[in-house]
DNA sequence: CAACACTTACGAATTTATTCGTAACCTATA
DNA sequence: TATAGGTTACGAATAAATTCGTAAGTGTTG
């Protein structure tokens, strides 16, 4: 909690952050066998998004081991919550709500998916309760 | 139809965008009036970022009217899907519910979008049924 | 210790986004 | 028709992201 406002990782950085929060500390060369899996990126490339980062705070550098390993400096929920909120913002004219409803439209969804939301639903406390709190005896 | 696999609208043609769509067709002024409404931008700048999305194909120009009137050239709904395919992949490992699960769980939802929500719940069909359909009497 | 295989650092080219300044251009009106 | 006020076109500077080549460093092994 000191000078980040907002982190806001580009298509590149996401990518490389995805293999690290699913893998754990790794080396560069583990990461970009990652991105590879997915599409061509040279080694050198890999390894200079990591050092990058490691600039912009994205991810710490353990220097005591070789290879060197790396591991996420931010965490994957608050990371979503802020690209969220950020396109909630930035596409969805700050409304929330407008974005669950378009995703949940997106009709990819199974019945499995939907109980999983309705129950959670259940769950999910207001943050700006109407009337009583009922703790349901 | 033709050739735009995945528009990728930067944060601010997605501002353009956003009074497009809200203020239907426009002149670059309009525009800018609502985008300063958020920040100080030039009006040159505004004019700039249009004639770039016009080439983009993001805008459609009106050349008959003067000054020119300039309205989107992609639908809001449809944009918004592409952004949030997009996030799901690049942040939420090409699960779209967990993005859902993660907007929800941000706390700043009302009950009332809550229940709003569930509603919506109730008339999404499954893409993929498992058992009956009952339309419960 | 010399060679090798791999890793890192550094620099740089290319592209794209962001942002205006300036000059040329319309259109109504005095 | 000449002027004025707003509009458009064009060019350009800056910054950031993307991408890799090359050279230097490190550790292992015959």
């Amino acid at each position: 909690m000191s000078d980040l406002p907002l982190p806001k990782p580009t298509d590149a950085e996401l990518e490389i952050l995805q293999a690290l929060w699913q893998h754990g500390p790794v080396t560069v060369r583990v990461v970009n066998e990652q991105l590879n899996q997915k599409r061509e990126v040279g080694y050198t490339t890999t390894l200079k998004w990591m050092q990058l980062m490691l600039e912009k705070g994205l991810v710490i550098r353990d220097d005591a081991q070789w290879p060197h390993v790396y591991r996420a400096a931010v965490k994957e929920e608050e990371t979503q919550g802020h690209l969220l909120a950020r396109l909630t913002e930035s596409a969805f004219g700050g409304s929330a709500l407008k974005l669950v409803l378009r995703a949940l439209g997106l009709g990819q969804n199974t019945r499995e998916e939907l109980d999983q939301i309705k129950a959670l639903l259940n769950d999910i406390e207001p943050s700006t309760p109407t009337s009583a709190d009922d703790e349901r005896a």
